[in-house]
Formats: C-alpha cells, structure tokens, sequence
DNA sequence: AACTCTTTGATGACACGTCAACCAACTCGC
DNA sequence: GCGAGTTGGTTGACGTGTCATCAAAGAGTT
C-alpha cells in the first residue's frame, strides 16, 4: 500500500522558492548583459563559446548538440538565424553525409571574444565573488552529485 | 586605467558547466512530470500555487505578478490560456478599477492539489534527498546572499 | 544486394515569453 | 476640480523553443 508522499515542509519550500528565484534573476542579468554588450542571446553565446574553443572554430552540429544538452531542432533553428546574420556558417560533413559542420565566421569570433571578458567578469560578481572557498567547494560537491543522480535516474526510471 | 577582467578558471569554469547543466536537467525533468501528471505546463503550476494557498483562491494579478517576479503581459497571456481551459477566472477588482482579481476554480484546484504532491516527492527525490543537513544548510545561506547581491546590484548598478 | 532499423538534420505548426504601444483608472500638486 | 504623471492590465507583433514529421544516409542482418 503506498503511502502519499508527503509535501515540503516551511524551510524547504523557502530553499526552493530561493534558488528558482536565484535563478531566474541570475539568468536574466547575464542575458540582459549579453544583448547589450554584443547584441547576443545567451543561446547565440553558448553556442559561439564552444566553437570559437575549437582548433579551427569548426564543430559538427550533432557533438554540439549532445554537449550543449540541447534538441537537435532547436540547434537546427538556431544556426539558421545565426547563419544569416553572418556569426557561423554551415559546411558539409566529409564523414558522414547527413552530417553538418557548424563554423565560426570572423565577425562570429569577434563577437564571442569582444563580450566574453565583460561576461566572465559578470560570472565573478555575481557568483564567485560571493563565495568562500569552502562554500564553493560544497557547491561543486552538491551540484555534481545532484547532476549524477539526475542523469541515471533518467536512464533508469 | 582599467584592468582587463580575467577568464574564469579551469575550475570555475567546470563549476559553472555543472550549474547550468543540473538547472537544465532539473527543471525539464520536473517540467516534463508535471505536464504527463496533470496537463500543467510549470509556469502554469507556479501561477496555481499561490492561488491555492490563499484563502477563497482570489488573488489580485498585480500581486502575483511581483511574487513570481514576472513581467505584467506575461501573466495576461498566461491567464488568456488558463481561463480559456477553465483553470482561473478572472473578475473585476472591488478596490481599484484598474485591477483584476483572478479566483482559482474549481477545476483549477483539483489539479493543483492533484499534482502537488507527485511533483513535491519528484523536488524531495532529485534535491532534497540527495543533501545533507549541512549541505542544505550551506545552499540556504549561499543561495540568499547571491540573491540578495544580484538584487541589491540591480538597483544600483 | 535487399531489408530493416537507427541516426542526423531540416521543416512547419504551434505554444510561449518579451517588447512596445495603448487605454483606462488612480494619485498628487496646484 | 483640473492637469500631469504614474500604475494596472491588455493587445499584437515578433523571436524563440518544442513537437511531430520527414527525407536522406549510415549500420547491421540475412
């Protein structure tokens, strides 16, 4: 016989409701940074990082995909607008003909460059700087360990 | 004469990753059980939250609209929605002409009460279970002072 | 080779959020 | 009371993400 899950206690419902706002006010600053700073998304902007750390600023869209987390639409969706604003450019995959090869174009690169000092030290302000070193390491703890338990779960409802 | 910001770190950067990725992963498996569990998208779910917690179910939308921290139009659309498939009702507001009070039905309330459960063992299995009472402690201490500077930040830039 | 199954990416329809414009109603100083 | 300025809410246009679907190409089996 199942027993009703109980719901979230006063304190817990206060941590919660803390880190969504925390959150939501997190991104939404370093969205509004990007856009100003270099007329970005911060979709458009995890995007460029990725490829202009790239020898020769060239990935294929499916690794990027996987590593960003993201549905292949949605990257499809993207790189179109991108595309014809001239931050990548699409190039055939040799390997595999299906495949897609996303580049870093120089007005890309200058973009994903000329804003990431600027977005970094958003980062440490808002982030790092805040935090003692041991609290971080918590941190790094908690997250990793909250992400690992996420991720087989989904594996293995 | 101002100093270029440094780039994040090795170390940062791996912690900072591990965030975006856990919100990632975290809020899509909490959206995805509460649409299969109740039809509820999650911005639907935190509209109807506050709305069963307050007695008769009426709150005034400029309210809800400063305790989630959204945007006015945002919350009219999202009503529109909501009162066409009959979750909320919208009436005029006694006090100010302006103003517009939305009362949860009938319907609405079996949802939410439906669901809160499910989806408060779902926060309880991926967050809360996985922390010690320290850890918690830590994320509590840590999660209101970043809010408290991203705020405070926000109005004095 | 022929068959099936999977993977990769693109596409169109749709849902949602943001933004700017707008109007009605309130407030406050005169 | 009158006027300027502010606030509350709605609306429409637009940008973006999700979903279902599709076609093409690979991988594996017989």
């Amino acid at each position: 016989m199942a027993v009703a899950p109980a719901l979230l206690d006063e304190d817990e419902r206060a941590v919660w409701q803390t880190y969504r706002d925390l959150h939501r006010e997190l991104s939404g600053a370093l969205e509004t940074q990007l856009l100003r700073d270099a007329g970005l998304s911060g979709a458009e902007y995890s995007v460029l990082v990725p490829l202009s750390h790239t020898p020769g600023g060239v990935l294929r869209a499916r690794d990027l995909c996987t590593s960003l987390g993201w549905d292949r639409s949605r990257l499809s969706h993207l790189i179109a607008r991108m595309e014809q604003r001239g931050l990548v450019a699409r190039e055939e995959c040799s390997e595999d003909r299906r495949g897609s090869m996303l580049r870093l174009t120089d007005a890309g690169r200058d973009a994903v460059e000329g804003v990431a000092p600027a977005h970094s030290a958003a980062v440490r302000r808002w982030f790092f700087d805040q935090l003692s070193a041991a609290e971080l390491e918590t941190l790094a703890t908690v997250f990793t360990r909250l992400l690992d338990t996420l991720r087989h779960e989904q594996r293995s409802p």
